[in-house]
DNA sequence: TTGCCATCTGCGACCTGTTCGCAACTGAGT
DNA sequence: ACTCAGTTGCGAACAGGTCGCAGATGGCAA
């Protein structure tokens, strides 16, 4: 199944690259892979030594040229999560369902949180003006729910000091 | 008016920054004032050269530093705007009402979205998650309908040519 | 199956956007 | 006015990402 899966991902992907005149290289063939096996969201040095596991010679300037023609055809997506750490990007193959990055800013945890609102949303944007959308990123900064109670304990002890 | 306004709006931001433990100081005054004034997204640079206007010495370094801490009063918000322009981040003031932001890829115009839906989307995200949320980005990219309507038009020539 | 060539890769140098360390300066409380 | 923690300008440094090039390779045609 798994498996499966895979190959005709892969065989749509190298549809997609040739239909824009590029090829399937091993190169790219692993970083979609690690890409869709991950289904978390990773910086390209992480796809980097996750790939060399297949591909030992690889360079990190072939992940960032594949990325980016990845991302050009919508099979991954960019993220920043609101940059809690460096001003690094992270990817993540593209699913069905668009989801939205909720990261906090205290524990830096990542929360994906999906709510049909969003598609309700993109849709009402695109028919109201016409847009052709091809990216939609919703990312979202705060605290999750155990940082909120405590920064609230921390709060009191701050105000306790004072 | 306008000038009331900002300087209500001034007030708020000395009390904020002092609540933080900064203060406020020439740079920073004109930074935000430059942020307030444009409603636009600037970039660092931007920035810079306005702020200079006013205040001639002005280093980039103390742009950033000038931004970081506005962005984490919340009075100010980063966008990426698809990075159709490099790498570097911009930034606005943040106002009422929250909006988001919609890049043209082919064009590179920045339209601002207004649609209830963003706000309702936002609480339910909120009270399902017990999350305290401090920034809201959502940012979308593709074609504008003009440039949609060009695409459409170069597809079929490129059809033809074939 | 082989040959061909446009596309791709590894490599290191490079670039851009941002941050840092430090000495001098300054806002704002007393 | 005095004080001093917080701030600034400055240049050097850093991180993330890009580029140019020479050699390798996909994948089409014969």
């Amino acid at each position: 199944m798994v498996l499966a899966k895979h190959l005709s991902q892969r065989r749509s992907v190298t549809t997609q690259l040739r239909e824009h005149g590029l090829r399937m290289t091993r190169q790219r063939r692993v970083i979609a892979d690690v890409l869709q096996q991950a289904g978390e969201h990773l910086d390209a040095p992480e796809v980097l030594r996750r790939a060399r596991l297949q591909l030992p010679g690889l360079h990190l300037a072939t992940v960032y040229r594949a990325l980016e023609s990845l991302k050009k055809l919508g099979i991954i997506d960019e993220l920043d999560l609101m940059h809690v750490n460096g001003h690094g990007h992270y990817y993540e193959a593209r699913t069905s369902k668009d989801h939205m990055h909720f990261t906090c800013q205290r524990c830096r945890t990542v929360f994906e949180i999906q709510d049909p609102l969003f598609e309700t949303l993109k849709g009402q944007i695109v028919s109201r003006h016409g847009f052709t959308l091809r990216v939609a990123r919703l990312e979202l900064g705060g605290y999750c729910e155990k940082c909120t109670a405590k920064a609230k304990v921390e709060g009191k002890k701050q105000a306790a000091s004072a």
